[in-house]
DNA sequence: ACCTGAACACCGTTCAAGT
DNA sequence: ACCTGAACACCGTTCAAGT
């Protein structure tokens, strides 16, 4: 007699979970805290899973999907509340952008594939939705704040994307260090400007550069009307 | 009589080139212009070369730094002069960047790779002390001249690597239309702010977002002393 | 409908061996 | 010193075949 398919392993691993989009996404998650977004491909994924590449197929359309699904679940940890900062809505802008920028610091792979590709899932559209709103508190026009919304996250995402340079990843930190060389190689008399503005070109936290950043795109949005007349 | 290596096929091929960083790095932009960037890999430039990857590692340390070599090459093309646009160093700046720009929005991918690898070639300093020269006749403090080339070269990158929705790049386009798509569907009830704002969100030409793009980073920078004390 | 193995068409990088 | 073939360790995506 044939034996058939033995139950016998039924209880040796914490049973293979039934596909769905929410457990790719999920285990794409966990994957990458454990061992970093570079590591969340397809067949490495379908690994951690107990199946095969092409099954994830069947949730989700491609490498590119799965990654931007990965950053909008990660964008649900943004503290959108701004609660400890005040009734100014600039400081309260301040705190949801900065949460958003910690997020993104924690993982700047990440930011590099939301400056690459739209961004388009839920928490980030929550995320929009506060931004407009705080800002829009500032009494700017109402194209001034549609348009400004995108600079504002622009310049947190890019901002985070660079500073993937300190944490291990010796790539980046090869490329600061060389840029920081070629800046402070560049002679007086072939890059005058750049000898000229040395010591600060290099310089500064980037925590001070952080904060300073956010206050001449918000002072920028403000100040700039969107059409060739004064604003409002 | 075994037959030597035959030197029949001297006259057939353009004679293979000899191998060196320049010709690599000039192989490698004519491949991007003809094919893309996604195809300028150490294995398919090395066919072009008529030669085997590992030969390529002799001149160039890995993919990303054949990407910034790319990169400083298309550079070149940057008019730095920013000649018919007057005596204001304004208007001169916004020459600068929008040539900057354009040599990016032409290869949208090559903007990319320089969001995420801090370029340090000479043409790129070239252009950063050029900036810094312009920005610094706004009167600004040293400081906010420093810190504020980063920003207005990082916002035309920025805008350039989002840019590449148009040309034929499906995933680029499908990715924005999805993003507007969700911008369009977000209801009243749950995201008010986004439906406030929904005719502007979405609206605007490319190059008036540029245009107004600009003048929010340097309003911006000009307005924001870098210190709790106003500048100068 | 969902899942799978196998295949196709690629990658980057290293290294021993040659010239 | 430079160049090479071959190898190692991977990729994304598709598709015919199964359940």
């Amino acid at each position: 007699m044939v034996a058939r398919k033995e139950p016998v392993s039924r209880r040796e691993r914490p049973a293979k979970p039934a596909l769905s989009r929410r457990v790719i996404v999920e285990t794409a998650v966990a994957l990458m805290r454990s061992e970093g977004l570079e590591k969340v491909t397809m067949r490495r994924l379908a690994q951690e899973l107990d199946t095969g590449a092409a099954s994830l197929y069947v949730y989700v359309a491609n490498t590119a999907e799965l990654h931007a699904a990965v950053l909008d679940a990660l964008l649900g940890e943004v503290d959108l509340a701004g609660a400890d900062a005040g009734d100014d809505w600039r400081e309260q802008l301040r705190a949801v952008v900065t949460s958003y920028t910690l997020v993104l610091f924690a993982h700047p792979q990440l930011a590099r594939s939301a400056l690459v590709a739209r961004p388009s899932g839920e928490n980030y559209l929550r995320l929009v939705d506060r931004v407009l709103d705080l800002l829009s508190r500032s009494g700017a026009s109402r194209a001034q704040v549609a348009w400004g919304v995108d600079k504002v996250l622009q310049d947190a995402t890019a901002t985070a994307a660079e500073h993937s340079a300190q944490d291990r990843d010796p790539a980046a930190a090869d490329d600061w260090n060389a840029a920081v060389a070629a800046l402070r190689a560049a002679g007086e008399d072939t890059h005058p400007a750049i000898a000229a503005h040395m010591p600060e070109l290099v310089g500064g936290s980037a925590q001070e550069r952080l904060r300073w950043g956010f206050d001449v795109i918000v002072n920028g949005i403000t100040h700039t009307p969107v059409s060739g007349p004064p604003a409002d």
